[in-house]
This record gives C-alpha cells, structure tokens and sequence, in this order.
DNA sequence: CACTTGTACAACGAGACAGTGGTAGAGTTG
DNA sequence: CAACTCTACCACTGTCTCGTTGTACAAGTG
C-alpha cells in the first residue's frame, strides 16, 4: 500500500469520512456484535437497548460505507460484516491507546500513587 | 492485543474518541506533512494555507490526543509526530477503500467503460 | 522599554450530525 | 382481504464541531 505524498485533497477527505463513520460509540458497538454473529435489526434493538430507528440509521450508514452486508431474510434483514479491516483498525487503535496508558503509568508508576 | 468481548462502554467512548480526532481532513493533513518533518505552526500555516488560529487549534487537538509532540524552540514551537501508528491505521483504511472500489470496478468493469 | 514575531485561548455564528417521532412499504398469518 | 410484524424513510430538534475574529502571553529585537 503505497501512499502518494502529499497525499492528494479528495483522498483525504475520502479518509477522514471513513474514520468518522467508525467514530461512533453505537456503530462500534453495533459492529463488536455482529462480529460475534450477523443479526437482524431487531436482534441488535434488544443487545443494545436502542430505537429500532437509530439501529436502523446507523446500519444504514455502516452499509452505505460497505462495511456490512444486508440479506433478506423473509420479513427481517440480517446484517453481516463486509469490511473486515476495521477490527485490524480496531485494534491498531486499541494499540496506541495502551501504549499511552503504558507511558503515563510508567511515569507515575515511578513517584507514587499520591494522586487521590 | 486480546479485544474484551463484548468491548466495554467506556472502551467503546475512547475509540471512538481516536477516530474522531483523525476523521477530520485538517488533522490529516497536517499528520501528513508532519510524517515529512517536524514543523513549527508558521510553517504549517504556510503549507496548507490556513490560519494560524486554525492550525494550533487543531494541533492542540492532536497533541491533546498523545499522537503529536510539542518542543519549544525559542520563540516557536516545534511539533512532531508522537505516535506512529496513525500511519499504519491510515493505510489501512485506505486499503479498505481501495479494495471497495477494485469490487466496484470489477462490477462495471464486467459491463463496460460507459461512465465517462 | 516599545515593537515585532510566534503561539495559544475564548467567544461567536454557521453548518453538520445524532436521536426521536411519525409514517409508509414489504412480508407473513388468520 | 385485514391485521400484525419488521424495516426504512422523512422531518424536526438539540447538540456538537469547525472556522473565524479578537485578544493575551512569551520571546526576541531595535
């Protein structure tokens, strides 16, 4: 994966549009369970405790960006992960926010646990 | 790095966090030239042509998210990256788009050249 | 000590986005 | 065909964020 640099106007904002599809609490939780097992929106209302409507929307985003799938299913529609690069994003995102945790603990590791 | 599962809500607000702090085309520009080289807000200013309030701001925001560092040099400052793995996200996001648009590509390829 | 340069902070208006209520369409059941 | 279930779309509202303007602070320069 080659990167032109400097990285060309339309691919940037192509980019910060992706990060901030996946930059919402509800779509990574809508995403962390459908990794577990694709579902209707129904089943996703009763997991997260939400509107159908906002389950429904936020779905609609995440499809629209192509990283879930949607299948008839009779009366229902099962959504299914499509994209699986996010969860490597994921847990890349994951990484950098232990190593910070790792820093600042070793530097207050290092004096004391006055604070509080 | 082992993912708790089902990711826990206070998790799921600090990766969303990261995400938000990257999906904003300003702040990945700026990531950008900075990967060239460490710079001083003036030169920033200079490179991608915005204001001066606008770039601090928004480099605030990145060092304020650990992925940029500040280094006072005289009456300037200096600011580098931190965090490396911003890029290796970045690619790999932009491997998800370039593979969305290879399956698009084949779709249409199948049929035609017509779009333009 | 004034002046210039470089940076950060606060406040404001404009725009975008998330969440909710209402509603319409598709499919199943009696 | 009528009633019910499941889902998607539309309009509205509150909230957040971006960019700009104005200003304050620090450091070097005459």
């Amino acid at each position: 994966m080659e990167m032109p640099r400097p990285i060309p106007q339309p691919l940037v904002e192509l980019i910060a549009q992706r990060f901030r599809v996946i930059g919402d609490p509800m779509r990574i939780r809508l995403l962390d369970h459908l990794r577990d097992a694709p579902s209707t929106v129904g089943e996703l209302k009763e997991a997260l405790d939400a509107s159908q409507q906002n389950v429904s929307k936020h779905l609609g985003v995440l499809h629209q960006a192509g990283i879930v799938s949607r299948t008839k299913e009779g009366t229902a529609v099962r959504y299914a992960i499509q994209d699986e690069s996010v969860f490597a994003i994921c847990e890349l995102v994951c990484g950098g926010l232990r190593q910070q945790l790792d820093e600042l603990d070793a530097l207050l590791g290092g004096q004391s646990e006055a604070t509080s």
